[in-house]
DNA sequence: GTTAGTTCTTGATCTACCTCAACGGTGCGG
DNA sequence: CCGCACCGTTGAGGTAGATCAAGAACTAAC
């Protein structure tokens, strides 16, 4: 049973239309958490919820940016092509993160499940109409804008002085953390990217991220449970590894 | 002389405490754009500025987050230290840009500058305040927000997917633009970063960057002035290889 | 349970970039 | 104008990770 789904089991009942939205499994990380039931009320009033198949597009390069999407379930990846067709992977996404804010008429990025899930799905305008009746919104926002900006400066910061099996703890911790934040339980995290997904995310090939998985199973660091089942034995030593604490620490 | 001189100049005997933010080189690209004379006389009012010089800190990576600063004039880059002492520039940063801007408790990266320069300080409470009186002074930081992010995952493309060249020439076209769009005039750009900033910034050694700028110079696409002057001869092959238009282009 | 497709693993070889090293140019202080 | 420190350039050799290739494990559909 997903994480979420007990969330929305305990809600059943409420009445009126913020009903959606307070049943809502991301409304503790996403969007919507500062806003009180009326506010509520008026962005189910506006939104619109759709359920997408795994490796389905939310959006690609280059549609215009009409909408802003609520990822309430699942996880997907942004990724980004360039003119000759190498591709690279911005970042995943999980429960409760926002897809395709931006102030371009384009998406930048296109956005594709990797597992099923569901997003709530907002017009822009209507977003700025939001903005100005409840002003805490963009505060929000902002807030969460600066956190990704932060994100991102630790990834360049990984992409540019780590070596892969340093980039590849990194990633495992980060990705058993995001699924923490969730409310995740049990040992076993979801690890629904493929080695390739992951390679195009660190910068490497799918063969190295192979390797360095490897490496860690030899080590008796993680333990794997089938192709999507990860189970961090000593992350202690992933973290280590993972946040750039060299042989030559200070 | 410096091009944002002349807007000093031209804008001398004004009264008034606005004055200084009138005069200010940066307020067409910077914070204050969208402020009326009133607004700026508040923000001068609450603020101070600073000289710096050369390779001297604006803040430190740890320090208390207690200002925000803009960048008047001069180029400052931003450093992130890890733990083991391996250091990454995260990005650099030219009049006009906003330095420290961040709603955690301290600075998750240094600011040094690289030429002699000025900022101006604003105390971080203070600017909250100055949000609740002008809430499209928020809505401007939320813009520039996402024009860094989207800066970002450029930068995370390159770093992830672009060769040593292809990183070497995108980082000299964006540093000529970002120069352009503060009105230099004239062919030769400065380029205060050293070999090693510019390596630490692309993930590179700082031999692999002089090899690739002598191999732009043999090519003829680019002319040094001296250890800090560039000039760009042609552009269009830079940006060609700085974009990721690869051989087997689509 | 069988089969077919996809994803993962492991090995062998290659190469882009790093490392180490020496030298040359630039610009500042006297 | 001269000397010194710093920065940049160039060369030779090493290595982490890419590339190419084969086979094994997982998943899902029948």
């Amino acid at each position: 049973m997903h994480p979420l789904d007990s969330t929305r089991a305990l809600m059943d009942g409420l009445g009126g239309e913020a009903d959606v939205c307070l049943k809502c499994g991301s409304r503790s990380i996403g969007l919507c958490a500062p806003l009180d039931i009326a506010a509520l009320d008026d962005m189910a009033g506006e939104s619109e919820r759709h359920t997408l198949d795994p490796r389905e597009a939310v959006f690609h390069q280059g549609d215009p940016a009409r909408y802003v999407y609520t990822l309430t379930e699942g996880m997907a990846r942004l990724t980004r092509v360039l003119p000759d067709g190498r591709q690279a992977v911005i970042g995943f996404r999980f429960a409760g993160d926002i897809l395709g804010f931006t102030p371009a008429t384009e998406y930048a990025f296109g956005a594709e499940m990797l597992t099923r899930g569901t997003v709530c799905r907002l017009d822009r305008r209507r977003l700025e109409q939001l903005f100005r009746r409840y002003p805490v919104l963009e505060r929000r926002f902002l807030d969460l804008c600066i956190k990704e900006l932060a994100a991102s400066q630790d990834h360049i910061l990984a992409l540019g002085r780590f070596s892969a099996e340093e980039r590849v703890a990194a990633f495992l911790v980060s990705l058993a953390e995001a699924q923490e934040r969730r409310k995740h339980v049990g040992p076993v995290f979801d690890l629904p990217a493929t080695r390739a997904d992951i390679g195009e995310f660190l910068g490497l090939t799918l063969e190295t991220v192979s390797r360095a998985i490897s490496s860690f199973r030899k080590r008796g660091w993680i333990r794997l449970h089938g192709h999507s089942g990860l189970e961090l034995l000593d992350r202690q030593s992933l973290i280590g590894l993972g946040s750039g604490e060299g042989s030559d620490a200070a």
